[in-house]
DNA sequence: ATTTAAATTGCAACCGATTGCAAAAAAAAT
DNA sequence: ATTTTTTTTGCAATCGGTTGCAATTTAAAT
């Protein structure tokens, strides 16, 4: 309605250059103190807000942060997203959240969107279905560095922040073989995506260090959905033998594998033990407790984002290569307890 | 690194005027097809992309819309924004995504952040302790729309998207009452937050209606913390006599107080019966089901998105108070379930 | 062939903040 | 009082796209 204010408003009030207001408005110390108070005084009166458009437009810089999440309704999306958030505010960087949907297509799209807006950096987590990562070679391509976490890809020029999920997938494993465990069915996702394909490899490695036979039907891919889940429980109860141990790559698919097992009797953890991965809520709530790897987001979130402002900020060199790995442990619950 | 194509360069390179330039990009019908096709192909062979800051300047509008939540970790505020999304993208808007965490700081902050990347309008929901509404005085000033939903407060030039909580807390009581519990406790949060005030005077109704002599200590306010609800869950049972129903506003805290009271060798809903609130996963999860409100989070985002998108483009008067009340239903599962 | 109407294209003035460089003013040194 | 140094301030160009209006070209009508 009332018409936006502008330095050059001020100036005129002021009978001062724009220039001068501009600076004043920056704090800079070429102004005059009482000058510059004045100045920010009479801003303040008249309503003033800066016109960020017109300083990018100028600066060419955005002092903006893209975050590409494949989903949020997750707490540990919302933990590297609160993690990342602490981080950038700090530096005084804006974010500009996009989510996918575990759309690729949409995931384009974001990013697209994300590089016309000019963000100065990326932050991105690949979203279920992602084949190519030719949505980021434009950013690369303009020396704008992009962090890719837990779900990524070998990318050059990209700093890569995520746990070991090998070592995550093997420890898992391990445990369920330690509690006698000897037909281990593990249900996953999507191998071509790191987190799950290495967890597998993990998992593989730990059967066959302790001289278990991989049975092929042992390995259960789905999406995740509820139903999904409710599919592979009734795989599950199908094979013969079956399964005296579920290792499970979410803790919603395993809580609601779990539900639908015991609904047809099946004891958990006697006839099967499970082991989750997320330490998500619902691990303290499904029954028993389910005994998963803890994922720390918000120390994600944290690592990813000063990776980002450090490449930013000239601190360390912009287009590097690298992979940062974060500690994850193994919380040990009743789901998955058959001995003392 | 390389250097920013332009519709200038576009221009030089084809012997024609920016202006040209500008509209063929836009699809503007006032150019000649077939030079519209070799400027676009032309921009897309540069790599060129359009700066946005420009363009805002000039333009004075941003087509972006702030949406403000208060928190992202919940698969309701999820849909919301799914929601949201549909709506916007749709209608050619992009969406900047602030939370605040549940903190009334941090909103002001988000608040004072959107306002000055200038968004077109705003749709937030309030904070846990959010007390005053000065924050959103500087968009209603500036006749920028605001809607507000689900947790609202009275706003004058606002758009409220809300459930009936009123009627919800009423009929989630009537539904305990006809199962016969005569002692019914609530478990909430924060009253002045209208969607835990409302709730609750629907269930202070529906005790009355029923001749149901409320007992001051029926009443607990808690947070939304996982320890707060095993706080209120060892209240319940220090109360004498102790209560045979509980309503509680949230499915995760009522997940939660379920687990504590189980684990005590209270039996659900034999001695005591559950109603939750949102239908979020956790309630399918927890055992027994838990018997909770739907709230329709995908359909509350996109009404809210419609109305600002009308608001925008003029369809409906701009800066109009009113409010849109969304249905929610009662979904009756094994928490509360005492009779056939 | 000439006039009239319609379709294209260009001109030029914005939008508002920033910043290198020069000018002016104030303070310090001689 | 004059020169030198330091502080403040202003000038003016720049960032890139948009749009009202005028000019030009092309098509249609007489």
């Amino acid at each position: 309605m009332t018409k936006e204010i502008t330095i050059y408003d001020i100036a005129k009030k002021l009978k001062l250059s724009p220039a001068t207001i501009s600076r004043a408005l920056k704090d800079n110390k070429n102004v005059n103190k009482i000058t510059k108070k004045k100045i920010q005084d009479k801003a303040k009166e008249l309503g003033y807000r800066h016109n960020s458009f017109a300083s990018n437009l100028r600066k060419q810089k955005t002092h903006t942060i893209g975050v590409m999440v494949h989903e949020l309704n997750s707490s540990f999306i919302a933990s590297v997203l609160s993690g990342i958030e602490t981080v950038t505010t700090q530096a005084g960087y804006d974010i500009i959240i996009a989510y996918s949907g575990e759309s690729s297509v949409k995931e384009n799209a974001n990013a697209l969107n994300l590089f016309h807006k000019r963000v100065d950096g990326l932050i991105a987590s690949l979203s279920f279905d992602t084949a190519n990562l030719n949505h980021f070679t434009p950013f690369i391509k303009k020396g704008i560095p992009v962090i890719l976490f837990d779900r990524v890809e070998d990318l050059n020029h990209t700093t890569k922040v995520i746990i070991d999920n090998y070592k995550a997938g093997y420890k898992a494993t391990q445990h369920l073989i330690d509690q006698g465990c000897k037909k281990i069915v593990m249900m996953t996702s999507n191998l071509k995506r790191n987190v799950y394909g290495d967890r597998n490899k993990g998992y593989s490695d730990a059967l066959f260090d302790n001289n278990i036979h991989f049975e092929s039907d042992w390995l259960i891919i789905n999406k995740l959905s509820e139903q999904a889940a409710i599919d592979s429980a009734h795989q599950i109860m199908k094979m013969n033998p079956m399964p005296d141990g579920v290792f499970c790559t979410s803790d919603f698919m395993a809580a609601v594998c779990i539900r639908t097992l015991k609904e047809q009797g099946i004891k958990i953890p006697y006839d099967i033990a499970f082991v989750g991965f997320n330490n998500d809520v619902i691990s303290k709530i499904v029954e028993p407790n389910l005994t998963t790897i803890n994922y720390p987001g918000i120390n994600m979130g944290e690592v990813a984002a000063k990776s980002l402002i450090d490449k930013l900020t000239g601190v360390s060199e912009r287009m590097r290569t690298d992979s940062i790995v974060i500690d994850s442990e193994l919380i040990i619950r009743q789901s998955s307890l058959r001995k003392k």
